[in-house]
DNA sequence: ATGCCCACGACACGTGGA
């Protein structure tokens, strides 16, 4: 099974460009981010004409996520538990009935946290432990699970392209690093630093100054497994394709192949082994 | 040193992104 997140900002502006990928790649599950649509407007037919359910959770203009799957969509919960004030729509979670190789997939858009001097900075610091103590709890379910999203988190100086650059900001904080730290030590694999041993590899290149041609690049969209989900990982890749279109997103999909519970991780050559 | 570009809402430019 293979599972998909990719930040779209704007799924009215990108709808042509996210039809084609889900045409030619025909991930089983697909989080988005930043749909910006409130979900009367949210461009169902379209997708779900691809073969798709759908389960949304958006807002007027900003923020908004999703869960795109061809398999059923049980379980729906939109919101990130501990603040009932919150009125962001930036998470929301579903069983995907997939059988024996169900899986728990949450979409996540984490708060950016710029300017580090106002209060936005202490959202993003505040959703991250809500984040946190949620995930610590899902965690006792012991079910394979997926945490999906833009973390706006740029883990170590090797996932950006200048780390002088980027000293300071609300993505390199450390502050912001060590919530997700706490978050992956709780348990968590992150499945694309877990599989790649390369730095400098992105998912989001700004708009501006021709970052995208000069690969001015962060790596910021992550994919986090529970152990049972860690247990399944087959692959981790970035598709870097859809940033060099036309009408692009800022942000290029990445995704994990998940095999079935018990399948092995590599093909055994038997014949081998015996000699 | 700062802004570059893009999307939104709803018409002009302010807000937000990262």
């Amino acid at each position: 099974m293979k599972i998909a997140t990719w930040n779209v900002n704007s799924i009215k502006a990108r709808l042509p460009r996210v039809l084609e990928w889900l045409g030619a790649e025909s991930p089983e599950v697909v989080c988005l981010q930043e749909t910006k649509s409130i979900d009367d407007n949210f461009p169902r037919l379209e997708i779900e004409a691809l073969g798709y359910n759908l389960a949304i959770h958006g807002q007027k203009t900003y923020n908004g996520v999703a869960i795109l799957s061809k398999y059923p969509l049980e379980d729906v919960r939109p919101g990130l538990p501990g603040d009932g004030s919150d009125e962001q729509a930036r998470y929301l979670e579903a069983w995907i009935d997939a059988g024996d190789e169900g899986v728990r997939v949450a979409s996540i858009y984490l708060p950016n946290g710029n300017p580090t001097d106002a209060p936005k900075f202490s959202y993003k610091l505040a959703w991250m432990d809500r984040l946190v103590a949620h995930a610590a709890a899902a965690l006792q379910a012991e079910e394979p699970l997926v945490l999906a999203g833009d973390y706006n988190i740029i883990p170590a100086d090797g996932d950006c392209y200048d780390a002088a650059a980027w000293e300071g900001d609300a993505l390199t904080r450390p502050e912001s690093r060590s919530r997700f730290r706490t978050l992956l030590n709780l348990g968590f694999t992150e499945a694309w630093r877990t599989l790649h041993r390369e730095i400098h590899s992105y998912t989001f290149w700004d708009y501006q100054a021709g970052a995208w041609q000069k690969d001015n690049g962060v790596r910021i969209d992550h994919l986090l497994l529970s152990p049972q989900a860690a247990d399944r990982l087959l692959a981790c890749e970035i598709d870097k394709k859809p940033r060099g279109k036309s009408k692009a997103s800022d942000h290029t999909p990445i995704w994990v192949e998940l095999g079935a519970p018990g399948e092995p991780l590599v093909s055994v050559d038997k014949g081998s082994i015996a000699a």
